[in-house]
RNA sequence: GGUCCUGUGGAGCAGUUGGAGUGCUCGCCGCCCUGUCAAGGCGGAGGUCGCGGGUUCAAGUCCCGUCAGGACCGCCA
């Protein structure tokens, strides 16, 4: 090594020490006799002194982020002259001899804990954005929550075990990125969206436990928390219970949370049911750090004669409201701003009363609509106090309003200060519906068509797909999804029933996914599963505000690398040789998604 | 595909009612400086106000379009 100590480690034990530092210029101070020189490395930052002879001179030309190799030897700093910031701050070390490893440019970005740059700054150069301590802690973190999860799961014999990257396009969710196969021409590569197909393959294979820190591939637009490749902790069990699932999770998130954020969890974890999760708050991921819980108001508004909630109830729909503490003293404006608020979500608006602070008494637009009864009996219906406000909502689906209400308490929670920063609240969310209606009036899979039906359901979900439960399980923390899984269908019967709810002829299951079909003929054992989202989960742990903080090299949300300025063309030769625009022969395979291949005509 | 916010020397910001590229902090270049630690002092360089068009006697400022970054909705089993 070119160092023989780490600056960051010296102590005042180390006094008396000749030791040889290598590292950066984090900042100079040259006061002309005397220069100061906070060296950084990886460990961190020590205070390098530059007195007199051939390294004073050489340091006066010093500029920061040089990289720099210093020897000399530790000293105790003089009496009153010691820095309680830093950790090395009783020591400093006095230059002997200086060599500059490489000068740096000025720069493009200030490398300084005190200033941020924006995005698109930071990005393009970020390799010195990384330079910082807050974004290094960062993926620094990530590293050990990486270690943390194989130590957990290698000590319960899991095997960690790499699945393809370049597969087959299957008919999941999201929309697959594509790769030319030049071998092929016409034919292409998905990249997978998850190793959901494979991982349950080795479980036919035998290998009864698996996980893997899987790359995932989705082609969708970008969130705060959402990257076009981002990462999961997958996880796939054979001969196992949803509990057992679940208890391995807790496993995982409890060592996570207690060595990287110092928080206990305390399990069992919370399990609320999907349907009750969406009546009380609104939400498949509840955030339980604060109340404000939704309320039915269905029955007893049940008669009335405001239009917009008859509506909804004639249709058999819900009618339900959230209370904003202290919202009545918001202004007319403030109170508008709700309406645009809704109105962004695609809802007409959010009705709302609020209650005189004094008297109790219901005012507002919706208040005159609204029957003598309804508004004497409202404030306890809702459990509202004077000075709240009550906002509404109305649709003729339960989970329409719902949702805009779940949204609305978020809202709210957010501009009354009701949410604790510091705070952790888990929970699973359990006993999700297996279908929900598709925009053609058939059933589409909630989770994913290989989820089994719970013990209650499974002989008999075609009676009521659109109540049906299956064993599938989110956990949920601060309002972030974190995980999921099921328990899979390891039946053949069962498979083909949820294969003929969903519309999914024997041909087009046996077109899209016969090769696990195929393999399930062949004894396969009960299993299941659970996927963590790694950026969003790391992400809560090093408390940043987007997954982008705890990716190396993120994208923008144009899906562009600042960095390395990706995506680009390609050359007319890289098309050529790739084969994009040959013509599949017509002994190609089945299609992969869409059922047919369509034909591809070569452009000139 | 939609709604909203932002864009001003290398970085971060301010810029009022439309009236001179106006200001601040940092960085950069030069000089000074022996105990600083976001060192300090003096001097200096550096600008297509994202881009294009329009309104106007006059646009960083108002309008339209466009590009880029961000937040959200749609989308994301």
């Amino acid at each position: 090594m070119i160092r023989t100590h780490d600056a960051g480690s010296l102590r005042a034990s180390d006094a008396g020490t000749t030791v040889t530092l290598a590292g950066w210029v984090a900042r100079r101070r040259d006061h002309g006799g005397v220069i100061f020189v906070d060296l950084r490395d990886g460990s961190g930052i020590v205070q390098v002194v530059f007195r007199e002879g051939d390294p004073a001179e050489q340091a006066h030309a010093l500029r920061n982020e040089f990289c720099i190799k210093v020897t000399g030897e530790i000293g105790r700093r003089p009496a009153g002259n010691e820095n309680p910031e830093l950790p090395t701050g009783e020591i400093e070390v006095t230059a002997a001899e200086l060599t500059i490893l490489s000068e740096a440019a000025a720069l493009p970005l200030p490398v300084d804990d005190h200033v941020d740059a924006g995005d698109d700054v930071r990005l393009r150069y970020r390799y010195l954005d990384l330079r910082r301590s807050g974004p290094s802690r960062a993926l620094k973190l990530r590293s050990r929550a990486n270690q943390i999860a194989r130590r957990v799961l290698d000590e319960r014999d899991f095997y960690e075990i790499e699945t393809p990257t370049l597969t087959r396009s299957t008919p999941e969710g999201a929309r697959d990125f594509l790769v030319p196969v030049r071998l092929q021409p016409g034919t292409w590569y998905a990249l997978p969206q998850s190793p959901q197909l494979f991982k349950q393959l080795l479980m036919v294979a035998g290998m009864e436990r698996y996980y893997q820190i899987a790359r995932c591939y989705r082609d969708e637009d970008f969130r705060a928390d959402r990257q076009p490749e981002f990462t999961q902790l997958d996880i796939e069990m054979s001969f196992v219970t949803q509990d057992d699932v679940i208890e391995l999770g807790e496993a995982i998130v409890g060592a996570l949370w207690r060595d990287l954020a110092g928080y206990e969890i305390s399990t069992p974890i919370p399990r609320i049911t999907w349907h009750e999760a969406m009546s009380r708050y609104g939400s498949d991921k509840p955030d339980l750090r604060y109340g404000v819980e939704l309320t039915d108001l269905t029955e007893y508004l049940r008669g009335t004669e405001f239009r917009v909630f008859a509506g909804a109830i004639d249709a058999g729909g819900y009618v339900g409201a959230v209370v904003m503490p202290g919202g009545a003293g918001q202004s007319r404006k403030e109170l508008d701003d709700w309406q645009d608020w809704a109105k962004a979500r695609g809802a007409r608006g959010l009705a709302y009363v609020v209650l005189d602070a004094e008297t109790g008494q219901a005012r507002g637009p919706v208040a005159k609509n609204l029957s003598e009864a309804h508004l004497a009996g409202l404030a306890d219906a809702v459990g509202a106090k004077p000075g709240d406000a009550v906002f509404f909502a109305a649709a003729a689906r339960a989970r329409d309003a719902q949702e805009l209400l779940g949204a609305a308490r978020i809202e709210i929670a957010s501009r009354a200060g009701l949410v604790d920063q510091s705070a952790w609240a888990f929970c699973w969310v359990v006993d999700a519906p297996m279908f929900e209606h598709d925009d053609e009036g058939g059933w589409t899979a909630v989770h994913h068509p290989f989820t089994s039906p719970n013990g209650e359901w499974l002989d008999r979900f075609e009676e009521a797909p659109d109540r049906a439960l299956a064993y599938a399980y989110d956990i949920v923390c601060n309002g972030n999804e974190i995980g999921g899984g099921s328990i899979r269908i390891h039946r053949a019967d069962v498979q083909r029933r949820v294969f003929n709810t969903l519309g999914i002829s024997e041909r087009d299951a046996s077109d899209k996914f016969g090769f696990l079909l195929e393999a399930f003929k062949y004894g396969p054992p009960p299993h299941g599963g659970i996927a963590l989202g790694w950026d969003r989960l790391c992400m809560l742990l090093a408390g940043a505000d987007s997954i982008r903080e705890v990716i190396a090299f993120p994208k923008t949300r144009g899906g562009f690398d600042p960095l390395t300025g990706a995506p680009t063309p390609i050359t007319a030769q890289q098309r050529t040789e790739a084969g994009i625009d040959a013509k599949p022969k017509a002994t190609a395979p089945q299609a992969g998604t869409a059922g047919v291949a369509v034909p591809v005509e070569p452009t000139p």
